[in-house]
DNA sequence: AGTAACGTACCGTCCAGACGGTCGGTTAGG
DNA sequence: CCTAACCGACCGTCTGGACGGTACGTTACT
C-alpha cells in the first residue's frame, strides 16, 4: 500500500492537521503527546518534523495563511473591475470556516511570537492588493474593519448568527464595493 | 497605617490588576507564583481569594466587562437622540486601551470556558442597547462589525496605525450614526 | 469595658504529576 | 551502505493547588 509508506511531506501535513484537531479537542495547551497520538505517529517522530512545539504552531500559522491566500486567488473575478480584490477578500472571509478558525486554535497561535511577523507580512500584502483596487480609501478602510469584525465574531459568537444575517452582511459589504466615492 | 491593614476587596482588586501586569510581562501562561509576587502577596494568600487559576482569570474577565460598560455609560450623551448608544460604544471602543487589551491578557482569557457565557450575556445586553437606538438594522450591523474589527486590529496590528487614521475611522463611524436609513 | 471565642485573611511548604525535549536505537529507501 | 524517517524510553523542570498553621478583627457575653 503506497499511501502507508514513508513520505515526509505527507506526514508533515498530517501532523499539522492532527495538531488542529487535537487543539480543538484538548484545548489550547495540548501536549505534544496528544498531537502525536492523534497523528498516528510517535512523539519522537513528531519532533523529527518539528523541532519544538513552537515550530509546530508556526507550521499551523503558515498553513493558515497559505490557505487563505489560495482562497482569495480562487475567488478573484477574471475581469479587472474596481473593487475586485476587495470582493475576493469579502468572499474569502465568508467562506465556511475550516479547522483553523476555532477559538482554541487561535489561542494557541496567539501564544507564539512569530505570529506578529507573519501578520505584518500578510497585512502588507493584503494592503497592496486593496490599495490599488480603485475604491475610496475611506471606503476600503471601512470594509476592511468590517471584515476583521466578521472574523472576530466568528470566533467569539459562533452560531449566534443565522446564515441569513450572515448573507445579508456579506451582500451589504459587496454592494459597498460597487461605488467608488467616499461613504459619507 | 490603615491602608496597610487587611482588606479583602482591596486585596482582591490588587491581585486582579497584578494578574494583568504579570500576564503582560510573563506571557499568557504566568504562574500563580509570579502573580502573587507581583501583587505583593503570598501564593497561599492569592489562592484564598481565588480558589483556582481559572477563578482568577474569570475575575479578570468580569472586571473587563464591568470597566467597558462603565465606559459606555460615561460616554453616553444626555440628550436622547437616535444613535446615542451606538455612538457611546464607538467612543468606548476608541478609548485608549488599558491593561486589559493586551495580546497576552486576551490570550489568557480565551483559554477559559466561562468566557463564552459572559460574552453571550454581554452581547445580548449590547444588542438590546443598540437595537432600539433608532438606526436602520443594516446600518447598526455594519457599525458593530467595524467596531469588532477595530478591536481585533488593536490586538493584532498594534501601532501599525497612526492616530490620525484611527481618528478618521472613528469619525467616519460616528458620521454613519447620523443618518437613519439604509446604508446603500 | 474587658475578654473569650470565633471567623476570616493570609502565610510558607510540600508534592504529585505533567510536559517539553534529548538520545540512542531501528527500519526503510535510494 | 548511508542517509533520512521514525521509535520509545527517559530526564529535569515547573506548576497548580492542598494543607496546616498564624495573626488579625469582630462579635458575644459578662
Amino acid at each position: 500500500m503506497p499511501g502507508e509508506q514513508r513520505n515526509a511531506p505527507r506526514t508533515r501535513r498530517e501532523v499539522i492537521e492532527a495538531a488542529a484537531r487535537a487543539l480543538i479537542t484538548h484545548g489550547p495547551a495540548v501536549s505534544l503527546d496528544a498531537v502525536a497520538k492523534e497523528a498516528g505517529v510517535s512523539k519522537g517522530g513528531l519532533l523529527h518534523h518539528f523541532r519544538s512545539k513552537q515550530a509546530l504552531i508556526v507550521g499551523l500559522i503558515d498553513e493558515w495563511f497559505e490557505h487563505y491566500d489560495a482562497t482569495v486567488a480562487r475567488l478573484l473575478e477574471p475581469e479587472d473591475t474596481p473593487g475586485r480584490w476587495t470582493r475576493a477578500h469579502i468572499r474569502a472571509t465568508f467562506e465556511p470556516a475550516g479547522l483553523w478558525s476555532h477559538p482554541s486554535v487561535v489561542t494557541a497561535l496567539l501564544g507564539v511570537p512569530e505570529l506578529q511577523q507573519r501578520l505584518d507580512v500578510a497585512a502588507t500584502r493584503w494592503r497592496q492588493q486593496t490599495d490599488s483596487d480603485g475604491l475610496h480609501p475611506q471606503r476600503a478602510d471601512l470594509i476592511s474593519r468590517a471584515l476583521d469584525g466578521v472574523t472576530l465574531a466568528d470566533l467569539l459568537w459562533r452560531d449566534q448568527e443565522t446564515s441569513e444575517e450572515r448573507a445579508q452582511t456579506r451582500d451589504l459589504l459587496l454592494k459597498l464595493t460597487e461605488q467608488t466615492g467616499p461613504v459619507v
